[in-house]
DNA sequence: AAAATAGTGTCTGTAAGACAATATAAC
DNA sequence: GTTATATTGTCTTACAGACACTATTTT
C-alpha cells in the first residue's frame, strides 16, 4: 500500500528555493484517487420535492438512476464542474448553487478511487427540464422526520422505486437535510420558485420540504418581517379567489 | 486540455456486464488531481480561540505555519485521513471531528491540481499539544463579527501575525463561522471543555467563540432546558468564591 | 463582615400560535 | 349572494433580556 507523506519528497534532495522545489516536484510518485462532482438538483413542483435523475446507459450500476455528475478537470474549480455537469446533464444554469458534502469511502465507487464532492442546486419548477430520453424527475421521499437525516428514496411515475447508483440515495438524503435546517434562517425558499411569488406559494414550499405544516400567521409574520421580501404591487393572476399579492426576494434590506 | 468526461469509455469496447466492464476500466487514462485533508484544530484557553498549527520545513510555502494535513491515501476514508494527520501532527486521538468544505480552485497549491477536503476538530485545551519544536497554539483573530465570514489571522506569542500557508487563512475563517452557527443550535461548545463543567464555563466558550457577551440569565435556562446538560452533584475545587456545580453532557435526555 | 460569584425570582417586551373579522376575487 | 382565499387585528402564551435578590464560599 503506498502511502505519500504529506510532504512527498523522500526522493528528492533539498531544494534552496521554491521555485526549484517545484521544478523538481512530481506528483505522479503517488497514486492518487479520482475526483468528481455529483449535483443535486431540487424542485418543488405538484406539491412534492422532486430531483432531477438520469438513466446510466454504462456501467457501473448501468440501468440505475444517478444524480448528474462527472470528473473533475484539472484545470476547472469544484464549482465550475458542477455547473458545467448541470448545464450538460439538465441543461440548467445560473441556478442557486451551493456545495453540500465530500463523499469519500474507499469503496464507494467500483471503478476504484472515486471522490466526489457533492453539490446541491435549487431550481424553479418552470426551468426544470421535461422527463425526456434518460432524463427524469423524480419525487423524492425520506423515512425520517425533523432533521434526523439518512437516505431518500426517488419515486418515479406512478411512484415506482428508482434504483439510485453508487451512495446517491444518501446524498440525496443529506441534501434534504440541509435544505430542511437552511429553511429555518435563510433564504433559501425563494430559489425553488419564480422572480415573483405570493407568500401562501412560499408557505407551500417550506411546507413542501421539510413535510410538516407551519403556522400560517406566524410564517407571515416572519417572512414579512425578515425584509427579505418585496411587495411588487403586482398581484397574481386567473385564480378562483381573492388574487394574493406578489412579491420579489429582496437583495437587501434594513438588517 | 485533457477532458475526462463523466463516463470514461471512447476506448473502450461496450461490456456485456459489469464485472468485465470493471475489469477492463483504466481510471489512469485521465490526469486526476491530488487529494489531500486539512484541519482545523480549534480550543478555547486563556480567553481566546486557538488553532494548532506547525510551521512548514519544505517548499512550498516553507517557514511559514500550516494546518496539520496531509494527502489521502488510497485504501483510507476521508475521515480517517483528518484523525490520522491529528494525530501524526498534533498527538490528538478521540477528539470531536467534522467535515468542513472541499477547497478546488485550481492554483490553491504551486505543486499542482490539489484538492484539499478541510475538517475541524474542537478539542478540551487540557488535552491540546503544548508548543513545541515546529508545533505552536495560535489565537485566532477574525476581521468580521457576526457570521458575515472571511479570513482568520493567527497570531503567535507577543500577537505576531503568523504567516499561513496556502489557503489555510480561508480555511481557518470558514471554520469560525461553521463553530459560531452551531452554537446556536447543537451543543458543540461541549466538545471545547473537559467532561466536567461549569456553566459559567460554557458561558466563556460561547462569548470567545462569538466574539460577543451574552445574556447570562437567558443562556442558563436556555442550556438548563436543554436538556443537554446533566448536573453532576459536584463542585469546582479551588475557586475563591462561591463553586458553581460542575455538569457533564447529557447524551440523550426528553425533548 | 467584605468581596466575589453562583443561583433564584420577577417583571417586561417581543414573537409565536390561535382565532376572529374583514376584504376581494370568481361564480 | 356564495365560496374560497387573502389580509388585518387581537388575545394568549412562551421565552429572552434585564434586574433585583439570596446563597455560599474565601479572605
Amino acid at each position: 500500500m503506498p502511502n505519500p507523506p504529506e510532504s512527498p519528497s523522500p526522493s528528492q534532495r533539498p531544494a534552496a528555493d521554491e521555485a526549484s522545489f517545484l521544478r523538481g516536484y512530481d506528483a505522479d510518485r503517488f497514486p492518487r484517487p479520482s475526483v468528481a462532482v455529483d449535483v443535486v438538483a431540487l424542485t418543488v413542483a405538484e406539491g412534492a420535492l422532486k430531483v432531477g435523475l438520469y438513466r446510466r446507459h454504462e456501467h457501473p450500476g448501468l440501468g440505475s438512476y444517478a444524480l448528474p455528475g462527472g470528473f473533475v478537470r484539472m484545470q476547472e474549480g469544484l464549482d465550475e464542474a458542477a455547473r458545467r455537469v448541470l448545464a450538460q446533464k439538465l441543461g440548467l444554469e445560473d441556478v442557486f448553487l451551493e456545495q453540500l458534502y465530500t463523499f469519500g469511502a474507499p469503496d464507494r465507487d467500483p471503478r476504484g478511487r472515486v471522490i466526489s464532492v457533492a453539490w446541491y442546486a435549487l431550481v424553479d419548477s418552470q426551468r426544470f427540464p421535461a422527463d425526456r430520453d434518460g432524463v427524469i424527475t423524480a419525487r423524492l421521499r425520506v423515512g425520517w422526520s425533523g432533521e434526523t437525516g439518512g437516505p431518500a428514496e426517488a419515486l418515479g411515475p406512478g411512484d415506482a422505486p428508482l434504483p439510485l447508483a453508487f451512495d446517491h440515495a444518501e446524498i440525496c438524503g443529506l441534501a434534504i437535510q440541509r435544505l430542511r435546517g437552511k429553511l429555518d434562517y435563510s433564504a433559501v425558499g425563494f430559489q425553488l420558485l419564480p422572480q415573483a411569488f405570493t407568500l401562501r406559494q412560499l408557505q407551500d414550499v417550506h411546507e413542501i420540504v421539510r413535510g410538516e405544516a407551519v403556522n400560517k400567521d406566524s410564517f407571515r409574520r416572519r417572512m414579512l418581517a425578515s425584509g427579505q421580501l418585496q411587495p411588487t404591487g403586482e398581484h397574481e393572476q386567473n385564480v378562483t379567489w381573492r388574487p394574493a399579492e406578489l412579491y420579489r426576494f429582496a437583495r437587501r434590506a434594513a438588517i
